[in-house]
DNA sequence: AATATTTAGGTGGTCTGACCACTAATATAT
DNA sequence: ATATATTAGTGGTCAGACCACCTAAATATT
């Protein structure tokens, strides 16, 4: 493992792991070779390999069953994220940026919707907005995935779910309870443009918002 | 290490590490234990502090300095994004979902940067796209650098690298080269709202386009 | 023959101890 | 006082060794 020499092992290993699940087409569940088979392979020590396998791990990426192997994971765990957040979202800056592109990838989805909701996909978001047993977090998420679904760009949620997930321990996680009202009578309506107005007038308030809440 | 017995060893250490910078109020830049002091004091191998060491700097978490020692991370908490977000293109080859989430993000920047550029900053754009001793792809990629540069988001500028990187093996990979002269324009005649259409057009169409090519 | 049991090999989990490359502070020589 | 060489400490990597656990094949039991 001494091509690139600037490279750590562990990172090498990283790409190397990529690159096979690639080029073996592996999905989800798909078992990844052993720990000791994957430095042979790589001409790297084990303890290497494992440093990798456990940053995946941490990260969702795959997931690992002693004395059965290491498993492509369906990555519907963002567990990681948790703690992740509980380091690093103390940067504030940073929360700006993420809340900014949260809230685009959110308008762009809802524009990309548009073209495709039905009346009773209207129904269904009215009734998530009025359901009062879940908390707004929830009534959020439930809102947007509809919209996200209908979009129907898997990379676009994906992204979406890990901002989602990040902003989470942020207080700022969902708009006014009336923003969600007047988009969907927005769609009603079929008033596309306003859409894009809708979302950009409520970012730049909360964008300046956040800016003076930085402790 | 052997009080919790369900947990692994490296997932204990994540734990202690956390509750030794709250303990010792660590913040942006200062010096974490060494690892071999790390392992000793918490009664487990240097091997395991390791994996946890390495995870947490893939995360982002951490700093690593060779010779010097660990670090807690000041910037490039997003380094973590990235890998989870290579990882998320390679599982699905939808590359109509890329092409889509990369001109929404171009099309984003696009009008972040509309309230920040000066008129020198249009002079440097028209300049990279006269420039024909560069190929296409750089004028696409330096032309975006710029514009995302104004933008002012780290994290969109990254999301829209990684997928740039990915589009290189895509055919489509920029614009007709009127797109960026009608761009310009649109940035002198102070015309935000035809910015959204313009890419919009371009979308369409090459959304089409893609749609029939998909092998 | 069908079923239950044992066994052997493979896997992840962890530890030990050893080098190497690099850095910074110390000690030494100029 | 300055420049140089030494040294101790750090991360980076490797090799090899156990252990606990799971699976499947070989064996024994019915």
């Amino acid at each position: 493992m001494a091509l690139s020499p600037k490279q750590k092992v562990y990172q090498e290993v990283l790409d190397a792991v990529r690159d096979y699940i690639e080029k073996n087409e592996l999905k989800s569940g798909d078992k990844l070779p052993s720990e000791r088979e994957m430095a042979e392979k790589l001409h790297a020590a084990r303890s290497s390999v494992r440093e990798a396998f456990r940053a995946m791990e941490l990260l969702g990426l795959i997931e690992t069953r002693r004395g059965e192997g290491t498993f492509i994971s369906s990555y519907n765990s963002y567990q990681s994220v948790e703690l992740l957040a509980s380091f690093i979202l103390r940067e504030h800056d940073k929360k700006n940026d993420l809340m900014q592109a949260k809230v685009l990838l959110e308008k762009e989805a809802a524009k990309l919707a548009y073209f495709q909701l039905k009346k009773g996909d209207l129904i269904a978001l009215q009734k998530i907005i009025k359901n009062t047993s879940i908390n707004r977090k929830d009534q959020h998420v439930g809102f947007f995935q509809t919209i996200f679904d209908k979009a129907d760009n898997l990379l676009l949620v994906k992204m979406w779910r890990l901002m989602q997930a990040y902003s989470q321990t942020i207080h700022k996680y969902s708009y006014d309870h009336s923003f969600y009202s007047a988009l969907i009578e927005l769609y009603k309506e079929k008033n596309y443009e306003a859409i894009e107005n809708l979302f950009n007038e409520w970012l730049h308030v909360t964008y300046k918002k956040l800016s003076f809440t930085i402790d």
